[in-house]
DNA sequence: TTGAAAGCGTTACCAG
DNA sequence: CTGGTAACGCTTTCAA
């Protein structure tokens, strides 16, 4: 009981050498359906368990892939965690999770674990990179890096994302749908890609329908709700307040609906407000948000079956894959009040 | 760049023995300062990295923890997850997840990486153990365990945990001190022993402040928003509506509050709500909701340091550390109504 | 203080 | 098909 049962053991009882109990144990076809029945029940006496360990010392993998984000406490990233921890199981990897806080030396980390094999691959959704990082030469081949989420420019890695220009343009019609011509912007921050790409859908949807951005009308926040509740409050107390909101993502939505709350607004009577993201508590929410749907689990699992396939060397052009998003109107959108502008025209 | 370095090449290079090499490379006081420096300057110069797979292999452990939850999109685990990590971390081990969706086979399979080596030790979140797994004979001693926000009894493994009765009693007395009397009590399932005692401390709390349970005030859900809404359906369908509700946990608050409003009832004018895990939106919450907040991000260092105590064989008695949770009084809660009751008495 | 060598438990090559 | 044996890359006795 104290000592662990090696295939030398089960070598020594079944009457075979190490060899043909690794090759039995593994499935291989070089051994005797005989032989094989025999290590197995050999295996099965001694109640042997694999050392992987020093099966991957062996095969030289580590049959582990790297998650990492850049903050662990966001839960947008759980349903993505979801569907890569069941690809991943599936194919007998094991998650290992990195959190960077944004910090570029732990990052840098992260990917010196994947030189240095102590994961096999790594799906990063911290949309940066640590630059010239040894594992993104470019003479080492293709690396085993999916980026999820948040796009990297022209980093020739493989990507999982959505189209978050067009996800936006379709948050904004709907919102013109309903005869709103005042339509602001809650920005993500600015230096993100996607913050950058969420409002230049919104640009543009809105030159489409020859609405005007005023200069107030795009504040930026930071994703949180507090940031949410200061980007609306600085929009109302401007002269020309707009009619609805579209935030670059849910909790900043709802920073702008309790701001709006506190002011004696109601939505959507009198603000129409749009999210992006589709958190769990969205649905729920009172009222319950108007956003943009991301398939989370769904981006999970690509990401990590596309991972696969490029340890698999099953492919080597990075491809970039684009998930469909999905307008969920609830009800925090409504028609667009009609009360009479006395604003000059 | 293509072959790796190994400490053999150092030991060349650096003209001493591989055994030196090693030995000076992990600062061992068997070395003169001068081929300390010597062997340093060697490995640099070839670029050495360590190879971990090789030297876990040798000292026969694997330097990585197990957090295992029952389900992984539950946002409630992300801040414990944070603490894990960074305790972890700071300790130099890599965090492996383990997701069981409340199946027992899977839940096993995690136990049998521990027993594996693939993992040295885990942090358990499910509330369950596979009976009879080799890992938690006595015989072979404390397992590298510890059981963290959901009890398991008697089972003899170190426990970080809050006082789910106590915390529930502050809730129905912050209630009761409201005025409220007609207080109703949404459990979560009560197969869980969280669930239970959560309700054990409402009725205690009622008990204590001289108020009855009516039948059909404790109708049980399974902590989703929904069931929050069906349980608070029920309870305001039926003779005697309570005017105050406590939750089990924050979601099923925000259902029941979606239901009230559904009903035209105010919150926290016509009906006061409570929850429970005080969520990163409960803040935010229209309206931002009372509810007993958790130590999460402790927790999860506490439960972390616990077991690298374990690992480390500092401890061996399993204990169990009871950690401090606070009642967030926001604004769903209120006065009772004081309209005049004309139920019979 | 250093070096030689024996593992850690597998897998995979090469003969037979 | 099977067996012997050399790796995988490191740590740690045991001697010197």
């Amino acid at each position: 009981m104290s000592e662990r049962t090696k295939i030398k053991d089960i070598a020594r009882v079944a009457g075979v050498s190490t060899a043909t109990v690794s090759r039995a144990l593994s499935d291989s076809a070089l051994v005797t359906d005989a032989t094989r029945e025999k290590v197995r029940a050999a295996a099965n006496r001694l109640n042997y368990r694999l050392n992987v360990r020093a099966r991957n010392l062996r095969i030289q993998k580590s049959m582990a892939v790297l998650l990492v984000v850049r903050n662990m406490s966001n839960p947008f990233y759980l349903e993505i965690f979801k569907g890569v921890e069941a690809v991943a199981r599936a194919a007998g990897y094991v998650l290992l999770m990195g959190n960077t806080e944004d910090d570029p030396a732990r990052e840098a980390e992260y990917f010196d674990m994947l030189r240095d094999g102590q994961a096999d691959g790594m799906i990063l959704m911290t949309g940066t990179l640590p630059e010239g990082h040894a594992v993104l030469d470019p003479a080492s081949g293709a690396p085993p890096i999916v980026v999820a989420l948040e796009a990297v420019d022209d980093c020739g890695l493989a990507h999982v994302q959505i189209d978050n220009c067009a996800a936006a343009k379709q948050a904004v019609r709907h919102l013109a749908s309903l005869g709103h011509r005042k339509i602001a912007h809650i920005c993500g921050p600015l230096p993100e890609i996607l913050s950058r790409l969420r409002r230049d859908g919104y640009r543009k949807a809105m030159a489409k329908a020859g609405l005007e951005i005023p200069r107030n009308y795009e504040p930026a926040g930071d994703y949180s709700i507090q940031s949410g509740r200061a980007c609306c409050a600085a929009l109302f107390d401007a002269d020309n307040p707009p009619t609805a909101l579209f935030a670059a993502n849910d909790e900043m939505a709802f920073g702008a609906i309790g701001e709006l709350r506190r002011r004696g607004l109601r939505v959507p009577e009198d603000v129409s407000v749009i999210g992006f993201d589709d958190l769990f508590v969205s649905e729920s929410y009172s009222p319950p948000l108007t956003t943009i749907s991301q398939p989370r689990v769904d981006i999970g699992r690509t990401a990590m079956t596309m991972l696969l396939d490029i340890i698999g060397a099953r492919q080597s052009v990075p491809r970039t894959i684009e998930m469909q998003t999905e307008l969920i109107v609830r009800q925090s959108t409504g028609k667009a009040p009609n009360k009479l502008e006395i604003s000059a025209q």
